[in-house]
DNA sequence: ATTGAAGTTTACGTTAACGTAAGTTATATT
DNA sequence: AATATAACTTACGTTAACGTAAACTTCAAT
């Protein structure tokens, strides 16, 4: 197995995750990242492009910074206590709610979305055969 | 079957749905919403209570209110030509992608926070032990 | 008659998540 | 050596989605 030693600049991952490097510089403002440094450039690990990842979906499911802060968090290292550790489990546990509730919010939307689309259909049908007889 | 013919006030929608009467006055602004009045008072039919809900179930899953404006456009009557009702099949296959991406999207944060959850349990139960040994 | 509760309008304030612009530095290429 | 490219910092601007405050109006109850 090789060992992933794989390093990316700010505007690949941008290219990548179709964001802007002041998006990606912006996360790491807001303590999401924090990249090596050569000089002044970043560099960023596999790891970092892996919590970018995380962002991004995050961002997709309607996430807040704070939050895909926090689920990030959840994944490092893990200098844990009991105390923390407890703390971890319940914090998933409410995410877990809320994205089930997520879930289900949807599935509701896309049964409607299904409805629409047939009764859309049904529609251009019946203009159809109105446009056919005149 | 009887005719609904219930209203409501603003405070009481509010309070069915947790949110507070500026931010249902802030969507009829955004015109997501237009109650009847009675003088100046607003009164809410139950299609406006409809609509409320899709606005709130589209905010738990991260829409802006653009989005649900538009998906609440679409339930509206239907003075429908054929070129809307195509548009309209189109927004819906659009807006069924987005919602599957974030079907995904969740099923693998899910995923992950079981994970998440396993390892945090296991580290318990070592902590646990140790403890009882020293 | 007055007080209180619920409603209204107007308007400025706030937070999140970047956008945008200006000026600087480093590296590579012609 | 000059220029292009990609990076950087600093800082002000912008949009969405309300919050908050101030100053009415209505209506019912004391």
């Amino acid at each position: 197995m090789a060992k992933e030693t794989s390093t990316y600049s700010i505007s690949e991952l941008a290219k990548e995750f179709g964001v802007t490097t002041r998006t990606i510089r912006h996360y790491e403002d807001m303590q999401l990242l924090s990249p090596e440094r050569q000089g002044q450039k970043r560099i960023y690990s596999t790891a970092d492009r892996i919590k970018l990842k995380l962002i991004v979906r995050g961002k997709r499911i309607g996430l807040s910074l704070q939050e895909s802060g926090e689920l990030i968090h959840m994944y490092e290292p893990g200098r844990s206590n009991v105390d923390q550790l407890e703390r971890m489990l319940e914090y998933i546990g409410t995410s877990r709610q809320k994205l089930s509730q997520q879930l289900r919010d949807i599935s509701t939307m896309l049964d409607e979305l299904d409805k629409a689309e047939t009764g859309c259909k049904a529609e251009l049908k019946t203009l159809h055969n109105a446009a056919n007889q005149e």
